[in-house]
RNA sequence: CGGGGUGUAGCUCAGCCUGGUAGAGCACCACGUUCGGGACGUGGGGGUCGUGAGUUCGAAUCUCGCCAUCCCGACCA
């Protein structure tokens, strides 16, 4: 490619509304622009990127044996009114009509359209068990987009969903999938970890995330530091504790704390320790329940896990905490005072609460607490559940080591559906026994361009992008200086771009009459990995200059064989 | 949805407080000088100052509404 008919169109200056590195590397390098809230145009540059990640993917998916096809992204509703999600999915979900008034959806996800054409198309068990994806454009309407291509409303994704007679055979291709993915990762050149996750809204049984690890990811996850357990800190459980509840050593008493509504400050102005303080927070009950609202006890120091505590068959899901006036309404007292002594509301603690003793809480009466509050002696012993994050430190679930965190960008996540969705839709084959089977379904999705932006939050230093070589724009850059100026430079670097074309290199040739400084920024900003120059100065000493995006030093190429000693750089002899 | 911020040229911003008819840098066009790490000079093109109303002789500037956009939002108990 000639630098001179593609369109680059780099800055110097960061805009405005890009907080992250990716984001402002993909504005500055002009790989996207934004059309409007969460959705963007990808210029030439971008697309190359994105093109290769989507047929790494592609690759690796038809290697494995799937198949691939193409869905509509309008879907009409009736098809989601099937399952219910028409309603469940909530404000997520794109609701479009047409002239006539009927209603669709841009599609966020496609297990219904898929689950229809498979039950049309799949008659015995004979056909199974099939797998299908495609690799298309989906829309969430999010509350907060942000961070450019990293969550925007619309997005490319992968997603793929298999169909089994039964649930070993789901199992099986569940853990093949695993596999598959873990190539394809390997071979985007990423940093990634696979976790145990969450299934959420969507339901079903095994649930594994992948992750691109970098210090800006919007999750945490975490893992032991000796065995291969690792979760999504949304749903990586913390062992009981392995002691006893210390015996009671203090009286409980009142304590006027008019300065204190936060556990900081009891903490500073009172000189509690922190971890002999609770805190209490107020949700609202599940449906079924008796009580309006639910208290929740934690550690002053933790923080309370919403996936564990929406779990929880006394509070609501999704999780709701209680407004001020509705906590004022029902215990007499507002934020800032509450805790489990003589509350009337019901009470589940985190099991390490439990075993607490002599601790500080709230009185339910305005600006005053209990200090040396005991379990038993003071207030029943409450009902106990994990509630809290895991965090650094604590012991592994597995039983072997202990945890560690880090940061991760979601990428890719495989789901075991079961029938949720087939028995929805009625999605049956015939068996063996010649009766009507429901379908068993996984389901497995890539945030194609997420991982675009991912790559470059991992890789990127202050001069701009440097590309994992399997997903780079280009793989080498050749940059003639002063070439308007020099016959000799001008013909040697054409007569180069060609044999490294013939040479079925990906070679972008600056043939801009630019100042060198110019050619030089805009490379490294844009970051394709190799870079080769012809100048004057090496003619004359019959050479090329040589640099790898990543390093510092320039390196020599003699100009006698020039095309095999770049090949052999870039891993292609 | 709640809180906060910002809307002035393609981009980054100044001007607003204290009303007087719109600016800089980058980018773009032309010419010249430059030419191995984002050159310089001269000349030029480009903005109904987000939008609607109001106040005023006069509004980018003051007032109110609306819209857009960005950031934050259990961690408080």
């Amino acid at each position: 490619m000639k630098a001179s008919i593609f369109h680059l169109f780099t800055t110097r200056e960061t805009p405005a509304e890009a907080e992250i590195a990716s984001h402002q590397l993909m504005l500055r390098s002009g790989m996207i622009r934004k059309l409007t809230s969460g959705i963007y145009t990808w210029g030439p540059l971008g697309l190359r990127v994105l093109r290769k990640v989507e047929e790494i993917v592609r690759d690796e998916l038809n290697s494995a044996g799937y198949q691939e096809l193409l869905m509509p992204a309008v879907q009409p509703a009736e098809l989601w009114q099937e399952t219910s999600r028409w309603e469940k999915f909530g404000a997520q979900l794109l609701k479009i009509s047409d002239r006539a008034g009927r209603e669709y959806c841009f599609g966020p996800t496609h297990e219904e359209v898929m689950t229809d054409f498979v039950r049309n198309e799949i008659r015995s068990y004979k056909q199974l068990p099939i797998t299908f994806y495609q690799i298309q454009t989906k829309f969430r309407d999010e509350i907060r987009p942000r961070f450019g291509v990293m969550r925007s409303r619309e997005f490319l994704m992968k997603d793929a969903y298999s169909f089994h007679i039964d649930h070993t055979s789901l199992d099986d291709t569940y853990w093949e999938m695993y596999e598959v993915y873990s190539r394809i990762f390997t071979r985007t050149g990423l940093h990634f970890r696979s976790v145990e996750a969450d299934s959420g809204a969507i339901g079903g049984h095994k649930s594994h995330e992948f992750h691109v690890l970098a210090d800006s990811g919007e999750d945490e996850i975490a893992f032991s530091d000796v065995s291969d357990y690792a979760a999504n800190i949304e749903m990586m459980p913390v062992a009981k504790p392995g002691y006893e509840r210390p015996a009671a050593t203090e009286e409980m008493r009142t304590v006027d704390t008019p300065d204190a509504h936060t556990i900081d400050e009891l903490v500073s102005a009172y000189g509690v320790p922190i971890e002999k303080t609770v805190k209490t927070l107020i949700v609202h009950a599940a449906e079924d329940q008796e009580a309006d609202f639910v208290a929740l006890l934690v550690r002053g120091d933790r923080a309370l896990n919403p996936i564990k505590a929406e779990k929880l068959v006394q509070a609501a899901c999704p999780l709701e905490f209680a407004s001020d006036k509705e906590i004022r309404e029902a215990v007499g007292a507002g934020p800032g005072s509450l805790g489990p002594v003589g509350l009337t509301l019901p009470v589940i603690a985190d099991q390490e609460v439990a075993l607490m003793s002599d601790f500080t809480a709230g009185a339910n009466i305005e600006d005053k607490h209990y200090f040396g509050i005991n379990w038993d002696r003071d207030v029943a012993s409450p009902l106990t559940a994990d509630l809290r994050n895991a965090i650094e430190g604590d012991a592994s679930p597995d039983g072997k080591g202990v945890l560690q965190t880090a940061r991760g960008i979601e990428v890719g996540h495989i789901f075991q559906l079961g029938t949720a969705y087939s028995e929805a839709m009625n999605a049956v084959v015939l068996g063996e026994d010649g009766k009507s089977h429901v379908m068993h379904m996984g389901c497995y999705g890539i945030g194609v361009s997420r991982i675009v932006a991912a790559a470059i939050e991992q890789n990127h230093d202050d001069r701009g992008i440097c590309w994992p070589e399997p997903i780079a724009p280009f793989q080498l850059a050749l940059l003639p200086m002063n070439a308007k100026k020099s016959y000799r430079v001008r013909e040697a670097a054409e007569k180069l771009y060609a044999e490294l074309l013939d040479a079925g290199v990906e070679v972008f040739y600056d043939d801009r009459d630019l100042r060198p400084g110019v050619m030089f920024n805009d490379m490294e900003l844009i970051g394709i990995p190799h870079r080769v120059v012809i100048g004057e100065r090496g003619l004359d000493s019959g050479a090329l200059e040589y640099r790898y995006r990543k390093d510092t030093e320039n390196s020599e190429i003699p100009l006698d064989g020039a095309v095999k000693a770049i090949l052999e750089k870039l891993g292609m002899s």
